[in-house]
DNA sequence: GTTAGCACTCGACCGGGCCGAGTGCTACGT
DNA sequence: ACGTAGCACTCGGCCCGGTCGAGTGCTAAC
């Protein structure tokens, strides 16, 4: 059946089952068989009735069959609609609480250093990999635009209002000298106050207007300004725990855990990755294998929260894993971290 | 045989038949039986031979065996002679000499960059993870270092001569005020033209005479000033390519790879593996599978390199491969970039 | 609609036989 | 003393067939 297919609701009885079948899946990572599910399920009837329940689901598209003889395995489908009919507020066990509260408690303050701990906590918490998509400068303030000579270079600085540092280093132009260094700074001045682009977009316009000595220095402040709203070195994706990949795929083939892993040092594809997967409206996100090309191509699934200063979506968190994940603990922590995230970054923010 | 044993000067002969060994199967991966070596390695004797030859190697411990109708692989102590009959000036091929200068001629400024790419540019040359320690800022000159008021917070800022940055929030000291602040940016002022080192311990004195509600801002900078030449944050390590370990650790077990990409991501365990490693004299150091523990238990080999300026090392670079890698080439690369990065950190140094 | 019963299917596992690579030894030649 | 030819031997890899057991799917009865 085509996995994209709509389904009909299914039902009472035939969710209890593919939801036994998808946590008992879980847990044992052996495709599970209708006798298992009759004596652990709870549903009072016998496995002959589960057997005619699961052909019923698997008709449908939900769960299929590595083989006549063997039980049965959720496909993409089957997960999807395990994760849909999920309670909203999964629980934490105690210790994940403790260790959020710990970790939050004892946070620093620079933003980018909380995103590489809270993957790596993520990742402790959930044996799966941490991913997160740091805030983007554009609609940052600047407080600074400096120049700084150091020779045969020159050291170009933005400084966001929220403690981000961008740098460039040029090779000192030819006449610059101490005036014209000056001239320039002051010009900067005049940006303060400013976004990342607007500070860029005035910039263009200044250099159109200053003369040549200056042109080609306010030129490369706004490259800087570019460079780090944009492309390829201004948006990256914080990763963490990925070595837990490779453990919790036993059953991956070898060429899919390369493939994967090939991809997860190419940042830029992971964030396009990231930003597909994320483009959901509610609190949590969830991706499941094929529901995406790359996710499919790798056979695991991303759960992603956005975090946000008050009402604005400011980057995103998440973990990875396998498809056979247990989403439920998975998915409660993903939306506890990027809660305290939210908090946090709000009050940096004022 | 003991791996670490001292081991007696071979004859040409058994070096020969060794050397034909290391290179069958670093190119096919399988055991090497005697018939290969007397068809292929040109030594103009009978496989019988050949066999004795292999007996008297294996005696030595620099082959074994896998089992008794098996051909012979070579041990750690095989590699090892092997690399050190190895003439010092392996050649690259031309593809790779032209990668290596494309790279270099477009490089940018920024040596932490430049960095970044020659670890990649090694692991696609060799088809291994490329490794780099940068430089620490210990010894590097201050040009600058800066209070910024930001609100809620405070920025600490320190430039480096190299075009290094580094920054700390700090919550705002209560009883801020801009006098406080100019007065403690004008005793900064005097720390200009001092190392990182230098500045840090004048700090301190310094602290100690200011007033309270200057003390603690001192001792901030002082604290910027530590982590940025010492500990956690300061040193990391620059990896590139690591996904290759994955392809080519095809007979490595699953564990193993498992442990050895757990490893890449604890920076400072990767930091103080390298420094071990690279704890060599002459121009390339390298190690071989056991011969160091971590990359034993990794059954991985590491060649590194040293970057200077002048005579002053100040980074390591270099890859890492399975111990059945083909160190003649891998040499070469990792000789050729280091070599490449010491004329332009030389330049840059100026 | 549910259940019990049962034949059937198919992978996992085991043991045996065969094959072939490659050794190690011995006896011979130079 | 060294090199060589010959040959028995070893051992993993592979294929085959048989057995086992899990789990299905169907049918007939409740």
């Amino acid at each position: 059946m085509d996995p994209m297919a709509e389904r009909p609701e299914l039902g009472p009885r035939k969710s209890a089952v593919l939801r036994a079948v998808v946590e008992a899946y879980v847990r044992s990572g052996e495709p599970v068989g209708s006798e298992t599910i009759a004596e652990h399920a709870g549903l009072g009837v016998s496995s002959a009735t589960i057997r005619n329940e699961l052909a019923a689901l698997e008709e449908l598209g939900y769960l299929s069959h590595p083989h006549t003889s063997a039980g049965r395995i959720p496909t993409d489908a089957g997960y999807r609609h395990y994760v849909d009919s999920l309670p909203a507020g999964g629980r934490l066990r105690e210790a994940q609480r403790r260790a959020i509260a710990g970790y939050f408690a004892e946070v620093m303050v620079d933003l980018e250093e909380v995103l590489k701990g809270s993957v790596q906590l993520l990742s402790r918490m959930t044996q799966y990999a941490g991913l997160a998509v740091p805030p983007n400068a554009s609609d940052e303030p600047l407080v600074r635009l400096e120049l700084i000579d150091m020779g045969p270079t020159v050291l170009i600085l933005a400084i966001g209002q929220h403690g981000r540092v961008d740098k460039r280093v040029i090779d000192r132009p030819e006449h610059l000298d101490a005036k014209i260094l000056a001239d320039a700074e002051v010009r900067l001045q005049g940006l303060r106050g400013l976004t990342y682009v607007e500070a860029q977009a005035r910039l263009l316009q200044l250099a159109a207007e200053a003369s040549r000595d200056q042109h080609d220095l306010l030129l490369n402040v706004a490259e800087l300004l570019r460079t780090s709203t944009q492309g390829e070195r201004a948006s990256h994706v914080v990763m963490g725990g990925v070595s837990n990949l490779a453990d919790e795929a036993q059953q991956m083939r070898r060429e899919t855990l390369r493939r994967l892993f090939e991809t997860l040092e190419r940042e830029q594809e992971m964030l396009h990755v990231l930003q597909d997967v994320s483009s959901t409206q509610g609190d949590l996100a969830v991706t499941i294998g094929g529901e995406h090309p790359s996710t499919g191509a790798w056979e695991t699934s991303i759960i992603t929260a956005p975090f946000k200063t008050g009402e604005t979506t400011i980057g995103t968190i998440g973990v990875m894993g396998p498809t056979r994940m247990d989403y439920l603990s998975a998915m409660a922590s993903v939306r506890a971290v990027a809660k305290r995230l939210s908090e946090l970054a709000t009050e940096l923010d004022q």
